[in-house]
DNA sequence: AGAATATTCAACCATCTGGTTGACGATTAA
DNA sequence: TTAATCGTCAACCAGATGGTTGAATATTCT
């Protein structure tokens, strides 16, 4: 079973749970679904300083989240679901998940309501 | 679509994927798996304090990765798959994932490997 | 060539994180 | 009752993280 994990595995899960936890992260994930984008382009949404944008983006570059290309003074962003798969996959060996539980999700978020 | 994250929604994602990203508090809930267990036995395996692991997992209960039940003076601690299934459902929805990739995981670890 | 654009680098800062230790409250066993 | 066990709390520390700014490096446009 993968779940027994050699240190190469933990060493890429961490990467990829840390880059997955930063929700501007996750926000640049989910506009890059939609499209491929130049890190300037991926900056605009955002508040904070492109600098920045381009921090979180090597985080997840290095998380090898997305796959960025450089063609001439433009760096292209684009998904790479590969490692999201392989966490995908770990997590689907602790919960033995089969199917989108539509139901379980909006229990949770009722939970979290409630709590708050 | 439930990518489409609610202030709620994006608050659990991160504490869920913070919870994941260590790889103490992911091993412990692959012990969890195995059967449930009070605080002192999932800390047994470690080589951090006790107080370290209780922290662990104060963690993973907020996440509600797992449920904490006081029996006595001893403290349960069961696997809780729900919230794994929100992330895991969110991730599904970024990458379209239908099926476990093995060659995709022998790939990403080669991959891995060469470039260290 | 000179100006504008795209992106990163370096230094810095405040806050978060994961760890420690020692003391403490609660519960069970002798 | 006294002693042992289970777990948390509080204070503290080193290092990581996410942000800033200003300068630097390419590249493209005029």
């Amino acid at each position: 079973m993968w779940i027994i994990i050699s240190h190469d595995m933990a060493d890429a899960l961490d990467q990829i749970f840390s880059a997955l936890a930063d929700p501007t992260r996750r926000q640049i994930l989910v506009m890059l679904l939609e499209d491929d984008m130049a890190v300037t382009d991926v900056a605009e949404p955002f508040e904070i300083s492109l600098a920045a944008v381009s921090k979180h983006l090597g985080i997840l570059a290095s998380a090898k989240l997305i796959q960025q290309e450089r063609r001439g003074r433009v760096k292209w962003c684009k998904l790479d679901p590969q490692a999201m798969h392989i966490a995908w996959t770990w997590m689907q060996g602790l919960g033995q998940f089969e199917h989108i539980d539509l139901d379980g999700l909006e229990a949770f978020l009722e939970e979290t309501l409630k709590k708050d």
